[in-house]
DNA sequence: TCTCGCCTCCCCCAAAAGAGGGAGAAGCTC
DNA sequence: GAGCTTCTCCCTCTTTTGGGGGAGGCGAGA
């Protein structure tokens, strides 16, 4: 079976070039080309690739918007690997969260790229190894920071961890107290405790140092609120 | 310059067999094995190799734990690969929190390995790619609630998202007006628009939905409140 | 036993926050 | 110019929150 490809970049010579070390490959078919991200998303439409290399600097409509329209009208296992000349912060997000299967440097050497093909084809995701890093530390929490964080939540009691954990749930007093089938006044005093041992000022911060600590994290609140 | 290498796992033929692979290139040299944690901890500081390839299954001490004591200890720029045989979700947590640099599968072919150590030393990172793609979408946060989380931020003008930002720094309404060159009167206009936009009751709840939208993220916070 | 930490609940009080108005200035489009 | 949104600020009022105590019960450990 063969990976259909479709390369995406406003520049005829990097289009060009990209589909020429792929179709060297047996396995693998550039079906098609576009230069621009309306281009794109037509051509995504029509050709059905397994993957498609796009660009983000793109006139018309850039590459991440691109990307999640395209992911967003397609339920089928659509791959895209996002490929830029630099690596700034804001596009990495952006394009992971329009749902990117891979965020590469173009510099890549040719048989990395055919690697990250087949990888994304077969479910993986690849990128550029500096990328991974950052990705790492925003996962693991700078670290550093974050174990300063989890040094400071041992020095509150198991249920005082209770209450602040209701607290990140956007919680109020008298709801913490339901939850926990205390009293409201008990809610007011383990808060209080809460605040002066971890040294903060009120409910709101004890949410931030909730989620800097680990101890909420995005995802956890399925609430409607 | 050459790589100095360290080998760690509690099965002989498993450790001669990287030591083989990566004694092949020029660049890189095996100084020491270990196969255990406890041993691993003394022949890093003994050795302070450039990277090290750490297996998580281990008698005495097991490879993550083993991999936060040598980081923690040592200051310098040491790199730890951890090795596995499978990719249980609960150990790469551990081991990208312990401050691993690489997370890959035993079966990774030897050119692979050999580039994973060469990109390590660089200042990259290297995860199998089954484990990226888990990153990726732990990063990007179950995409499809919070695309609607995002939605709602849509209904925010400029001036209310920037309140919103400052609210999920754990600020009071003062510091949000001095933060913004504004009255603290303007301040609370722009909460109440906030609250009622988003449907929600108090800032507590405000500044969980930040981190849920994804506006602010766990490492944004630096302060030291 | 006695002490100490933890959990529970109570009181009073002041500050902060939130709801519900109104209103002027600036910018925009029609 | 009229109509609209946004940003800015003001007022009053109620609710919530947080700080400062105190106090009883209970279990672990000296």
């Amino acid at each position: 079976m063969t990976i259909r490809v479709l390369v995406v970049d406003d520049q005829h010579l990097v289009r060009r070039g990209f589909a020429m070390v792929l179709g060297h490959e047996a396995d693998i078919e550039v079906v098609a080309e576009a230069s621009t991200g309306l281009e794109a998303i037509a051509a995504a439409r029509e050709h059905q690739p397994d993957v498609i290399l796009m660009d983000i600097r793109m006139p018309e409509l850039d590459g991440l918007e691109a990307t999640a329209r395209i992911l967003a009208q397609c339920d089928s296992a659509m791959r895209i690997i996002i490929l830029t000349t630099f690596d700034p912060d804001e596009y990495i997000y952006k394009a992971l969260h329009a749902g990117a299967s891979g965020f590469i440097l173009k510099d890549i050497p040719p048989e990395d790229l055919v690697a990250a093909v087949r990888t994304v084809v077969e479910g993986g995701a690849m990128l550029a190894p500096a990328i991974t890093r950052r990705l790492i530390q925003r996962f693991a929490g700078t670290l550093g920071s974050e174990s300063d964080y989890a040094q400071r939540l041992d020095r509150l009691t198991a249920r005082e961890r209770d209450v602040l954990l209701s607290l990140a749930g956007g919680k109020s007093n008298a709801e913490i107290a339901d939850a926990l089938f205390i009293g409201a006044a008990t809610v007011k005093t383990h808060i209080s405790n809460v605040l002066s041992k971890l040294g903060l000022r009120d409910r709101a911060q004890a949410v931030v140092f909730a989620y800097e600590a680990g101890l909420a994290k995005p995802g956890d609140q399925d609430i409607g609120f």
